[in-house]
DNA sequence: TAGACGTGGAG
DNA sequence: TCTCCAAGTCT
């Protein structure tokens, strides 16, 4: 083992008080001002929470904003369509947290009277809620004492105490949870989560921390043994597969035939122009004729549009598709279908890469004008 | 348990 | 261009 976690756990308790004191101490003088910093509404905190997980701070601000206006309790949101949310949701990413919210809320109106309850185990009960997300409720909403460890946490504490191993390792979780759960013990223990986290987004960063401003550098193992820059080691991400997809742009008097995906999965409960996925080797016109039937025409390939999501390196490749009239569209594809006036579709849940491509072939400003027939 | 699950910005 | 993300959860 290249580390000892008891001796990391004694050398911790001995060191807890002044470096808690310095962490509080910079945290109160150097936070932040964040919209849900400025509150203790559990379920504010909770939206900002699920929001910020694996998504950047700044790109969260305006959707929190926006969020809260059009869900501002726990019971508007539960009493909103999924369809609804991740409409606000679009763009944010990582959609099964939207779904996973109004699910939740919908929980927290049977179970808990539409109210957050205030400890980390029923929090855990509710869906999306991890025990990262439970704990900085319970702490930050709550004044709990309950410990939380996200990547900023993760890389703060393997610095000061110097903790070897890769993201992602048994014995190094364990040893991290159980580092914040002896810190977290005492005084402020929401503040101190985050200001865990704030230092770890500020000023102990992957690349280039600034030691030189770090209210605990005289704390930490990592620094004092040159090690910062090693510590944590990067964590190796799987190869990206590759996703094709035959797209049907199919539009008619400023209507857009649009389809919504299953609740599960990628771009789950999100809306598209109807697609398939090419199997490498497979025709694309082959395979949209055997989703819309031989009655339709399908024109050749008008756009290729490419997108790297962490996991998967996406291929649209979008094909314009005349329909027949009357035609019954598979049921079997999609949750529903729909035509939609292009200008609407902006009010829709779409994925980014859609819109991308919607906006590519069929932009609004050639739409103008144009008077959409409602069917 | 490792892989699925998004996005646009930073270096 | 290209890699690597950023306050994780679910299966």
């Amino acid at each position: 083992m290249a580390f000892d976690p008891a001796e990391i756990l004694t050398a911790a308790k001995s060191s807890r008080r002044a470096l808690k004191a310095a962490l509080l101490g910079w945290f109160d003088h150097n936070k932040r001002d964040l919209p849900w910093r400025r509150t203790k509404d559990p379920y504010a905190i909770w939206i900002s929470e699920v929001m910020l997980q694996q998504t950047q701070v700044d790109r969260v601000i305006p959707y929190y904003q926006r969020f809260l206006e059009t869900f501002p309790t726990v019971k508007a949101l539960a009493a909103a369509e999924v369809s609804d949310v991740l409409s606000v949701w679009r763009g944010l990413g990582y959609y099964s947290r939207a779904r996973n919210l109004h699910a939740a809320a919908t929980e927290l109106s049977s179970r808990f009277k539409a109210k957050l309850p205030g400890t980390v185990d029923e929090l855990k009960s509710l869906p999306g809620f991890g025990r990262y997300t439970a704990g900085a409720v319970a702490s930050i909403a709550f004044d709990q004492e309950a410990p939380l460890v996200d990547g900023n946490v993760a890389r703060v504490l393997s610095r000061l105490f110097e903790l070897d191993g890769a993201p992602g390792d048994k014995t190094r979780e364990a040893a991290l949870w159980s580092l914040a759960e002896l810190l977290v013990q005492g005084e402020r223990p929401g503040d101190f989560n985050q200001s865990l986290m704030e230092l770890g987004a500020t000023v102990c960063t992957p690349s280039s921390p600034t030691c030189l401003l770090c209210p605990v550098q005289t704390h930490c193992r990592a620094l004092a043994a040159g090690r910062v820059d090693e510590l944590p080691p990067p964590r190796k991400l799987p190869p990206r597969k590759r996703l094709e997809l035959a797209v049907a742009l199919s539009h008619r008097d400023g209507n857009v035939l649009l389809a919504r995906r299953a609740e599960k999965g990628l771009f789950g409960g999100l809306w598209e122009m109807p697609a398939l996925i090419v199997e490498p080797g497979v025709n694309p016109y082959a395979a949209l004729r055997k989703l819309f039937g031989k009655r339709s025409t399908i024109g050749p390939e008008m756009l290729v549009l490419e997108r790297t999501l962490t996991h998967r390196d996406l291929v649209l490749r979008l094909f314009p598709v005349a329909l027949p009239p009357r035609l019954k569209l598979p049921p079997e594809a999609y949750l529903e279908w729909k035509w939609v006036p292009r200008e609407e579709t902006k009010a829709l849940g779409m994925s980014s890469a859609m819109e991308s491509a919607l906006d590519e072939v069929l932009p609004l400003e050639a739409m103008k004008g144009r008077r959409p027939k409602k069917k």
